[in-house]
DNA sequence: CGATTAGTTGATTAACTTCAAGTCCAGTGG
DNA sequence: CCACTGGACTTGAAGTTAATCAACTAATCG
């Protein structure tokens, strides 16, 4: 556990949308002040516990997930730097979604009555912050649009835009081929399909001249237009509305 | 339009989870001023339009859902008294969802802009909806479960349990056989079935004991235990941990 | 070097969609 | 009052997609 010098990692993602003042880097920075190191796979905490803490992204990559009794597994959003985990379990303060981590991960832990501070003295910030819950919610609704009425290969598509879409937030001339660090039965929990079909589809997708893969982790979007053209895919990733914000 | 003398919608669902202030009540007056009528199936925003008001509901059931473009359509959220709808569209200031009227409706719209003294001048109640928006990612993360990796029988059975207790949270006492004003079809868009399926796996259910059916559209469920066991159930609707909010 | 994990491949099976026909209304107009 | 219409639901047959099962390959790691 360290002070961080640089700036934060949220700092850093919420600057591509809003200006912020130095009193919300203050208040920001109270959240960072913590840092925690995880392995590829290591289990940061479990559905059903009390939740402690609340992260913020650092460095790495980390996925939620929910398990049902006979084994099957969804996972339910991926995390990359400058992300909030944990924000569903905040109304019954119990964990609604396990979490992991899908690469060596740096994570910012911060208890919930640190949001008090933010919602008393950072109101603005507190609007940031709601506005990202809302972008999650925005999010979820892609998804469910993709895992409730599209096919396979279009619902690999999707998570293909998405997650490369996702990477840009923090990196804009992100270099491909991208470095995704899931296995093909993650791929699979994440958009509700078996890991052997998702190997076939994957296949499929090359042969189509969609993707192209290198050393078995490595993925190239090689044409992103036919393939948001496939999907009617539109980016969420935008400039947020701050209209309704208020002033200090 | 006309002021509204009684307890709010929203108010009213709210102080089933925490003590309202004057104040709070005061601030929540100003979004449920105005109202506004729907006929059952009457649209009332559509997908991409800008955003020009939030909604709560005070009467009525309405949806919100996604189409793709060859007429395939999600449901994504059923709104219920005293739900929210819109914050998904709020970062963007475009409309991430249409909405539309499951039954004849009564809704408040507020333009966003409202929020801003929510904010500033009542930072408890900016509080609560932002756990209420955590609650509805909450719902979402169980959606995303039920249609990503449950068969049919299993999606409907979780979905007449999230909606019984969805309407408990109005009327804890609700009485049985339950009127649910969606056709077959649009339990499909909500589950990702077809109506054709929806059709012969609520006959199935009913077969099986767990539910019973009259005039058409009434519903009963009969064994809510043994449903509650079959899709591993759990009631996200419980008091809400306030311990993060901030005083006045 | 065996042991484990990730990915691929093919055969078989199960679940769900599609298509098409038919029933049972409630509403409409003659 | 009755024929006509359209919507919602049901039913059965045929077709498609993805799951399951099982065997095999390649790579990594002690």
């Amino acid at each position: 556990m360290w002070m961080s010098e640089s700036i934060g990692c949220l700092a850093a993602k919420l600057s591509n949308y809003v200006q912020l003042t130095e009193r919300d880097h203050a208040h920001l920075d109270i959240l960072e002040r913590e840092t925690q190191t995880y392995q590829r796979h290591q289990e940061i905490v479990s559905a059903g516990e009390d939740l402690k803490y609340l992260y913020i992204v650092k460095e790495g990559w980390a996925y939620s997930y929910v398990d049902t009794r006979d084994g099957r597994r969804q996972i339910v959003k991926l995390h990359m730097p400058g992300d909030l985990i944990g924000f569903e379990s905040l109304p019954s303060a119990s964990v609604a979604c396990s979490v992991r981590a899908a690469s060596t991960l740096v994570l910012c832990p911060f208890v919930p009555t640190a949001l008090n501070i933010i919602f008393s003295k950072a109101q603005r910030l507190a609007a940031i912050l709601f506005a990202m819950s809302c972008r999650d919610q925005e999010m979820m609704v892609s998804r469910l649009r993709a895992i409730g009425r599209m096919d396979a290969r279009e619902r690999l598509i999707q998570m293909l835009l998405d997650t490369i879409n996702q990477m840009r937030l923090t990196e804009p001339e992100i270099s491909q081929p991208l470095v995704i660090p899931l296995s093909q039965t993650e791929i699979g929990d994440y958009v509700g399909l078996t890991n052997v079909h998702v190997s076939k589809t994957l296949i499929r997708l090359e042969r189509e001249g969609l993707i192209a893969r290198s050393d078995g982790y490595r993925v190239e979007i090689v044409n992103e237009s036919a393939m948001e053209r496939i999907v009617d895919y539109e980016n969420n990733h935008r400039a947020l509305d701050t209209s309704w914000f208020p002033e200090y």
